[in-house]
RNA sequence: GCACAGGUGGCCGAGCGGUUAAUGGCAGCAGACUGUAAAUCUGCCGCUCCUUGCGAGCUACGGAGGUUCGAAUCCUCCCCUGUGCA
């Protein structure tokens, strides 16, 4: 049996094909421009994919990139960013964004924040400063950055947690779900590029939490999808949970959520992982590790992991991946990565997430190729109004 | 030549009579990293052996002696380095 040809559309989300085990060939009508999926979006918290300049990042082919709420909020200010034209202008990116909320720090930043239903006091790790966080405060910065794709406010919960601890935690995205979508309908139209293209709109996604409880993750996806968002995320996994859980909770939420809507799960993953879940319909995946590991001298390659500051690399004239077509595997060595690394030059940093991120973005090029041969022939970069 | 100050494990540098194979830092070796408080963090880092253990032995704080139950730490002589004065 081959693939089904069943087509879903809907206002900017075409899915060109879908194969036996779930995997969908789509495109994303966004409104900088149009995202070929499944995607993966490298990690730029602060307006910068750490390490790699814009170009860079476009002719290794990234076509949505992330911003961070919290961060952009905090420095320069979302106000200052608004007042530059929005966050795409200001960092000179063309291309598509995504921010997210925010509610990952309210994990991460675990230390330094305080949680109530009213929203999330934070101690900023920058100075020391007290923010308070809200939905409707999130949705304020989000707008006023103006990425395509905004994220609900949510609490990523960690792990493990109680059960009780668990459904407390969903309760409150549940509830901020509610809050941000609200807020963001009434104000969306404050984003800084709405006069520049009037028929576009910015998107706003909810994020299904629940831990790793099955019922409370299947019943916060009924709740999500109810309220009806333009795109739902799975968030609240690769927090130290085993990887069959985090696949089992994607394989059994991805069926409850529409299948004329973009789908994302947040934060993964591997390489392997990647895959595996575009080839099971995740959509859209976002993740520092191509970067942070780039940094630290991880190169994911088609031989596996190398860690290139190993003394073996240190006379390895061969490629970093012998199989990778990118610009570093082009022209440079092993060896004089490796050399970069140990000398602690800034380059190294560069060239070591440049790759990263042409193997990651490599993936779903090929994933995208076996899910839907033909899909390319629809392909327009023309946004599609709301 | 005289006077000070010094000579500590690959390097810098603590220790100044006993939990010292010797604090730290760097360098080195390896590991981790999943909606970025991350160019970060963790481990190892004298030699040998094994029953791999808060194991055994050996060697070590410029050199040689000495004092002491015990010395990188105190004393003597010697060698060397830096600074100042001749």
């Amino acid at each position: 049996m081959g693939p089904d040809r069943i087509v879903w559309m809907s206002s900017g989300f075409q899915v060109l094909q879908t194969s036996e085990s779930g995997g969908r060939r789509a495109q994303l009508n966004l409104p900088h421009r149009t995202v070929e999926t499944p995607v993966f979006m490298p990690v730029g918290t602060a307006g910068t994919v750490k390490a790699v300049p814009q170009d860079v990042l476009e002719s290794v082919g990234a076509e949505i990139i992330l911003g961070n709420t919290y961060h952009l909020y905090l420095r320069p200010g979302h106000e200052a960013i608004h007042r530059m034209g929005g966050l795409h202008r200001f960092i000179a990116w063309p291309g598509a964004m995504l921010t997210d909320s925010g509610g990952f720090q309210v994990y991460s930043l675990a230390q330094l924040r305080k949680v109530t239903d009213e929203g999330v006091r934070f101690r900023s790790h920058l100075d020391g400063s007290s923010h308070f966080f809200t939905p409707e405060h999130s949705m304020d910065v989000q707008i006023a950055l103006g990425a395509d794709i905004a994220m609900a406010f949510d609490e990523c919960t960690e792990y493990p947690a109680e059960r009780d601890r668990a459904r407390e935690s969903l309760r409150l995205t549940m509830a901020w779900a509610r809050r941000s979508l609200d807020h963001f309908r009434a104000h969306q139209h404050e984003v800084p590029w709405q006069a520049e293209f009037p028929d576009r709109r910015q998107s706003l996604f909810g994020i299904v939490q629940g831990g790793m409880y099955m019922d409370l993750r299947r019943e916060s996806a009924e709740q999500l999808v109810e309220m009806d968002f333009d795109g739902y995320a799975i968030g609240g996994l690769s927090v130290g949970e085993p990887r069959p859980l985090t696949l089992e909770v994607i394989a059994e939420i991805l069926p409850l959520l529409p299948k004329d809507k973009p789908r994302y799960v947040m934060g993964v993953g591997y390489p392997d992982e990647i895959e595996q879940y575009a080839r099971l319909g995740v959509d859209m995946m976002d993740c520092v590790l191509p970067t942070r590991a780039a940094r630290h001298g991880l190169l994911f390659t088609s031989e596996g992991r190398v860690n290139i500051k190993n003394r073996q690399y240190a006379e390895d004239m061969n490629p970093p991946d012998p199989a990778c077509g990118c610009m570093v595997c082009r022209r440079y060595s092993r060896a004089y990565l490796r050399h970069l690394m140990q000398a602690g030059e800034p380059l190294a940093a560069t060239l070591n997430s440049v790759h990263n991120l042409a193997y990651y973005l490599g993936i779903m090029q090929r994933v995208r190729e076996t899910l839907g041969k033909d899909a390319a022939a629809t392909g327009s970069n023309a946004a599609v109004p709301a």
